[in-house]
DNA sequence: ACGGCATGCAAGCACTGGGTTGCAGGTCAG
DNA sequence: CTGACCTGCAACCCAGTGCTTGCATGCCGT
């Protein structure tokens, strides 16, 4: 059990990674397929150099993965790091939701009797 | 193609929510309890302004509803938005790694030929 | 009615971050 | 070797934004 970390502070960094509208179209085809920089950089409408900032940071937080492939260097989308912030976004706001509804319970309980 | 809204603009602007960690601790507050701007400056290390901002912000992306209690205005954390954002985000991840594995089986295929 | 506490509206400030341009260094093909 | 292409580093610009302080306003209890 995730003793109770409540908020681990890479779910913030990657909650801000994904705070950006270039980033997830950078993700959008990342996600169907690998990529370089120069290759997004021409689909895009910024500059690779920008690409290659973004690129740097979805690696960082797992979002990406690099590989080297000669003189390019690829990058793919990780759904698998995508789905584990999935997991712990749902565990959080079902916890918000019980505790509610148990206050919601007392309040019943105590205008009941 | 883009039957799959894919990246609905309301995941982006929700991620750039949850990508603050002063959002996170006034979430973390108003997930067990409901609480007023005031009572939360009191126990965060920011001004009541700040907080005023922030949950501005929250309310607008769904993540808290606001509730007037005669000269108070109470804040509670709504889990619904952020299981709704989790599911979405899980999909999206789905995605990515059935298609990157189907890439896969291309290759293993093509090699084993 | 009045003092205290809560919200609302600005104005202003400093920092971060997304973007750009420019240049140097590798790597592949001819 | 040479040219074309890709990457990496650095300096720089500028808008957004997280916070602050200050003041005006509005509700509550005594």
């Amino acid at each position: 059990m995730t003793a109770s970390p409540a908020v681990d502070g890479s779910i913030v960094e990657l909650c801000a990674a994904l705070g950006d509208e270039t980033r997830w179209q950078i993700l959008a085809v990342l996600g169907s397929r690998a990529a370089s920089a120069s290759e997004l950089a021409r689909q895009l409408p910024v500059s690779r150099q920008a690409i290659a900032k973004h690129l740097e940071l979805l690696a960082q937080v797992g979002l990406a993965d690099r590989e080297r492939a000669g003189r390019e260097v690829r990058y793919r989308a990780l759904g698998a790091r995508l789905t584990e912030l999935a997991d712990q976004l749902e565990t959080i706001g079902r916890g918000w939701e019980t505790r509610l509804s148990r206050l919601k319970d007392v309040a019943e309980q105590l205008s009941r009797e």
